[in-house]
DNA sequence: CATGAATGAGAATTCATTCAT
DNA sequence: AATGAATGAATTCTCATTCAT
């Protein structure tokens, strides 16, 4: 009996795992810079590899296929990105300034990453299949924080509670990443993060419980 | 020496101007089912064809190249979209109203053509070279109408001054556009069309004077 | 029945006789104008139409093929060219100076008519099919003026007769169609016609009868 | 701002220079006998590969384009053959005798191998691109050898110094070229090589000093 | 006579992926 | 652990040619 196609996955996925970690990243990373600049279609296997100092078949020794690759992207820099978040929330205990620094460092991470944020926002916000990965659980964490946020506001009687709180979060976020692609996209305006009291302000005006 | 690329695709706009309309838009339609269903990349220009009832040498009579066909689905419906839009408008005179109006226009067109709304913000929307085309002059010009509508509440001066134009126009589209690729990938909220008085609402908040 | 590939055949040719001459000369100069810039392969029917200032199908009902036109293009020229020679020798009595005339021309006909010049050489003279085709009858009826002047000369007793006549209109064919074929490809030397004495004397020396 | 096609184009170069020379022969032998046999155009990638015993994406990493393979069959067996007759020549030191060995071994490459004479007279000779190829430097090397072998007797003193060397290295390679040419797609004569002696000798009067 | 419209047939090339070493 | 070498599989696009009008 010859091993099935599904016993070869299975064993690829172990094998990924106990690989040299040092050498994923260093795919990783050649392929955010390739990935990031030319789009997803538009870049070959081989130059990822050329970027990575490996050579192609070794790339598959540490990822199951191209997309494998750009999925593990996201699943890397939002898994970095979400620890500096929960660390940074940790000493913040006002939730309008939790949600100032939300808002803040995700306007930041997009200017100071742009080649991710191309990846994330041009290739990976329209794939069918990223939303089924094991990637995306992170990505949804970190959006989780929105919602949180807002929760935490809505319990403390400072935001109104009569909003879907997934509403709330796809407002901020839609309203963020919206800016970015067209940042990356049409050049305009040249930052972003500037914008980010005005953003603030304004996405505390339409969850804030208005005083009289 | 040989002009001949340059002479080669000026025959061909030539020719898509003159050549019958109707066919152009019997491509397109099938062009759009077949790209809103299994993706700009994994769809292959005989399935098109197929749809469109003609020969694949033919679609290259209608349309320079695979990707031509993917912009000009973005022309033909957006153009479309505007001249109803355009219309309504007509009959509305409260800005408010109008700013109501072209919010649930957007999530009904959305809604009601998910095929459509696929291939504008799953492929379209993170397409590098779709801003640089002719069909996303179109695109923009229907994005006009919000940046319209606030220009007007401003110098009505019941919507606030102190705002970038076009950082309301993005609030409002990205928000809009967030919630219906959620819908398409993750197929959740069931519906959005539902919403359009909670985000009218929030939007408001974001941007009207407020009254005390 | 329906008529057979064989009889649609004859009827084009049958046709082809019976249409205007002037529109057929119409598309041999078109058509010698693309080729000769771009070579055969490289040129459109499409191209070829344009410069005739007809529509693609037009040129079907002349021709039966792109290479029909092509060949037809050497018997046109060569026709003329033939009708040409004749008549200049029919002055020349001379043999010698026959011989002369007949190598002057050739230079000088591939002189001016460079783009000729790249259809019959480059592409033409290596061209399997064009051997069998009637079209090749007159440019081997044009070639016979050397083996004719050849024999003239070796009646009269001028020129050797131990030398095989297609060998000797092999040498000066040779000579001056290699000579071309690097003027027109290397660009080198500027001119060829100047070389019309020192060819004309190397190839006499090679076939006159030595006097001592 | 991306530098693609030069990359890949210089990838592609360093690979070729690395890649086994001996599947580089294999592919060069498979598609000598089919260009050889059907000409270029009609000649594909993929029956070259069947010959050859590779697949057509191997082709590939040996070559860049199939013109690449048509230039290379030259580049490989002009330059075996300017090996021999460097070897040769080594060994004959009487000049008439060197041009008599020159012409010889041409006519008799050319008789023994009808499949590279059909590539390299009916396909290459004509080909615009050809010239500006690398592959040409050695073809015009080789073409050298009638240069020199003049310049040797005019040097001598045998041979006329008023004639154009490079002239007299058309007469000589247009007038075997020319007879190969008739031999390949007429038939006739029979065979090329016995002529070799007339050759000679007609050759040798153009150009030899006449002793009175 | 002329042609607009349609297409069949093809063919070169690309690239992710595999596997023996 | 790493990779050189090989390839299967796929797909866009081109173009000569036809034919109904």
């Amino acid at each position: 009996m010859s091993p099935t196609k599904q016993d070869k996955l299975q064993l690829k996925i172990a094998k990924k795992q106990e690989k040299s970690y040092q050498k994923q990243v260093q795919i990783i990373e050649g392929a955010l810079q390739v990935f990031g600049e030319k789009g997803y279609e538009a870049t070959t296997i081989s130059e990822i590899c050329k970027k990575a100092k490996i050579s192609d078949a070794t790339l598959y020794e540490y990822f199951n296929s191209k997309e494998d690759v750009l999925f593990s992207i996201a699943e890397y820099y939002t898994g970095a990105e979400i620890g500096k978040l929960k660390e940074i929330n940790h000493y913040i205990h006002n939730t309008r300034e939790r949600m100032r620094m939300l808002i803040q460092a995700h306007l930041e991470f997009y200017e100071n990453n742009p080649l991710y944020s191309s990846v994330a926002l041009l290739t990976l916000k329209g794939n069918r299949r990223f939303v089924q990965s094991d990637a995306y659980k992170v990505v949804k964490e970190s959006a989780r924080a929105f919602v949180d946020v807002y929760q935490e506001g809505v319990d403390k009687g400072i935001f109104r509670s009569d909003l879907d709180k997934y509403l709330v979060r796809n407002m901020i976020l839609g309203f963020i990443e919206h800016l970015v692609i067209q940042w990356l996209l049409v050049g305009r305006p040249e930052k972003i993060s500037p914008y980010r009291d005005t953003i603030f302000e304004m996405v505390m005006r339409s969850i804030e419980i208005e005083e009289n």
